[in-house]
DNA sequence: CGTTTGCTGCAACGATCATTCCACTATACG
DNA sequence: CGTATAGTGGAATGATCGTTGCAGCAAACG
């Protein structure tokens, strides 16, 4: 064995993470990366092996720190009938929250759907992932809340759900107001004929 | 007056428009430009500038070929009160005819929303401004489907429905069948309690 | 028909891109 | 304590970026 990492993994990846999210893959640079983590270069290709390698490690980060962390309520066992009222919520007051980096720079999944490096299939299928994995979180609210419908009717609500979420993170970089209206049209779906 | 320019200027916009559409702003270079356009780079910085000026005309070329004609049934009186059924019908089969460039890159200027040039504030507000206009002409569709009811509920209605119709761009290009299923549920809400 | 005007082509610009190489250093193990 | 191993630092790689300058040419007007 050889001299020990002098660095945290976790802390860099994270690090890098805020540059992609806050700039896109292509636009953000190497240079850019080294500053955000405060690793040379030499020490990023050794640990990560390309800026890609190191982009799929915060995304990763991304989905384990930020995603999951907010799912987890709907997801682990019991889910209540408010859970999901609670995440949207959550979500709503951290878009409004102006100096939050989700209110700054929205989702970093939903940004990469819509840039070329989206075309890349592992990519395709990671952010394909990560909505059918917001999907059934919200799945799982949806029928706590409604457990008295059918089927057919809560997979409807569910749906406009995440499409609604998704939305919102589309939005909010250029039309926060528009954004949160998004939300609020899920909290109106959900209160509409709830308890 | 000296030479007449011996290029059709909207062609070359729309042949910009494609690689924009595509790739996005910061990922497009100018040699992909001149590809496309066929047009030398002298050419196309004499004609609009920078790289900047050519997107800025490609984007006004967006609104007024692509958005505006298939909103236009909904600007336009009278509005009858399947117009707005029309609309989304047409963009669910248009995501869904896998050879056209809806289907392969979503929509412009929601790409654009996600990506860093959106932090400059005249394409900011051009993109809110684009939702405010898709907001509106839903607004008139929701309307005349809806004249029995409420103001408060129709506005609800035409706010789901722009952010569904926002959220189908925003996912097609990673998973066709999430955004058809986003623009089903628009179809749900316009069908629910119709006539 | 000459002159003026502006479009076009080619080449070069400096800057920055992602990546790699090599020398050096620090540490873990025998 | 010596040696193997691996992390680190700095410089240089070739490629490509957006932009500009200049020379030449084609056409519109007097």
């Amino acid at each position: 064995m050889g001299r020990a990492q002098t660095f945290e993994t976790a802390e860099v990846v994270r690090a890098a993470l805020g540059v992609f999210w806050r700039s896109g893959y292509e636009a953000t640079s190497v240079p850019a990366l080294e500053r955000a983590t405060g690793l040379n270069r030499s020490s990023l290709y050794h640990a990560f092996g390309s800026k890609r390698g190191l982009f799929d490690a915060a995304v990763q980060a991304y989905l384990d720190d930020v995603v999951r962390p907010r799912l987890r309520p709907l997801v682990v066992d019991p889910v209540g009938p408010d859970v999901v009222v609670d995440y949207v919520v959550g979500l709503r007051s951290a878009l409004l929250r102006a100096d939050s980096i989700q209110a700054d720079s929205g989702c970093l999944l939903v940004n990469t759907s819509g840039s070329p490096i989206s075309r890349d299939e592992t990519v395709r299928r990671t952010v394909a992932a990560y909505r059918a994995e917001l999907r059934s979180a919200l799945g799982r609210g949806v029928d706590a809340r409604f457990g008295d419908r059918d089927v057919a009717e809560r997979d409807r609500v569910a749906d406009l759900c995440t499409a609604l979420v998704v939305s919102a993170f589309a939005t909010v970089r250029v039309d926060p107001a528009g954004a949160v209206s998004a939300l609020d049209g899920v909290l109106g779906l959900l209160e509409a004929e709830s308890t």
